[in-house]
DNA sequence: GCTCCGATTATCT
DNA sequence: GATAATCGGAGCG
């Protein structure tokens, strides 16, 4: 399958470079679906926003492991969000699924998201787009090369004309690195405010 | 559509 | 002991 040979050629390489190329592309876990809208990275112990800042953890062990993992993590006493690991092995980067679409297994979805009043709220955040998919510290540290979580890229990239880049979602630290990507005007791209309740804004999604 | 606020617990200092 | 890469509901427009 040349597909996934290039999927881990673009994981290998710089997150910044391979965040927006994620965009578009189909993470699927057993019968849900979903294609990624909005991404997040995080690059590296030297990026202050980032679980690798402040070094190697048993938490996120995973990230300082090769590419093509998932970093799965429990936060806010209810949450999960998944990150795959980005770069060569060591470089501690990956690259926060924050939003998508679901594309199959919506029945599923929902009765796992019963909260979601329209189709497109059922993955539109990090934490609804574990829900929706069922990943939680289960998966923490699966490859994608070789486990029940796939990740397919489309054939070809996003225009990049198709995409925006703005300041991350509810960092305390360095926030304001343009480094969330999303497809410009989707419907399923979160529109969260800020971590800091007085500090700058910027990061909505236009609507 | 928007803003405010409480929930709930693994993880790290 | 404090914090967190969040969410859903309440109240307002």
């Amino acid at each position: 399958m040349p597909g996934s040979a290039e999927l881990v050629e673009v994981l290998a390489g710089p997150v910044l470079d391979a965040a927006p190329r994620l965009l578009g592309a189909v993470l699927r876990y057993a019968d849900v679906a979903v294609r990624l809208t909005e991404v997040e990275a995080y690059d590296g112990p030297g990026d202050p926003g980032s679980h690798a800042a402040r070094g190697r953890t048993p938490r996120n062990a995973v990230m300082f492991g090769p590419p093509g993992r998932l970093y799965v993590y429990f936060t806010y006493g209810m949450h999960h969000c998944v990150n795959v690991v980005c770069g060569p092995e060591g470089t501690a980067s990956a690259v926060l699924f924050r939003a998508g679409e679901v594309v199959d297994g919506h029945e599923s979805a929902r009765a796992r998201r019963p909260a979601a009043r329209r189709d497109r709220d059922l993955a539109r955040g990090p934490g609804r787009l574990c829900q929706a998919l069922a990943l939680d510290r289960g998966q923490d540290g699966t490859d994608l090369a070789d486990g029940p979580v796939t990740l397919t890229l489309l054939a070809e990239p996003v225009d990049t004309q198709a995409i925006s880049r703005g300041p991350r979602v509810g960092l305390r630290h360095a926030a304001q690195r343009p480094w969330r990507f999303w497809l410009t005007g989707d419907a399923s791209v979160s529109s969260y405010r800020p971590a800091s309740r007085s500090g700058v804004d910027g990061s909505r999604a236009p609507r």
